[in-house]
DNA sequence: AATGAGCGC
């Protein structure tokens, strides 16, 4: 089920392949929601609040522009039961938080190790006979 | 400076 290699071909300049781990079937649950639509000023300490009464909450993480600072208006919420997350989904989904409708699914994983480029070249000889 | 779909280090 979580076997189909997706990749995505970001904007031109950076070329970057990002790979996820994505299910064969478009529902499936995980333990981990991804949160978006996040406003600017949410923090994970009110993500936590907004989402703990769903379950048991693990981890709450916000991502932050590197260099800004910024929210970068998504994040994750890791639960230690798939029930609780699926139910804080179906509960928080598309429910503003701090003025912003929240837009919730369940998390990809990125793909483990990432893509293996290997080095190919061409005019390389084998000498070893 | 303002930005609003997306999947982190």
């Amino acid at each position: 089920m979580f076997l189909i290699r997706r990749f995505k071909l970001a904007n031109h300049p950076t070329l970057q392949l990002r790979y996820y781990c994505t299910p064969t079937s478009s529902s499936f649950t995980s333990k981990k929601l991804f949160v978006g639509g996040l406003s600017w000023s949410v923090d994970e300490k009110s993500l936590n609040d907004a989402f703990s009464s769903f379950g048991e909450v693990v981890e709450v993480k916000i991502i932050y522009d590197k260099d800004s600072g910024r929210s970068r208006g998504f994040g994750f919420v890791n639960f230690t039961k798939e029930d609780d997350a699926s139910s804080a989904k179906d509960a928080m989904d598309g429910k503003a938080l701090l003025g912003r409708p929240l837009r919730i699914s369940f998390a990809l994983e990125k793909v483990r190790g990432g893509p293996v480029v290997v080095p190919r070249l061409s005019n390389v000889r084998d000498d070893s006979s």
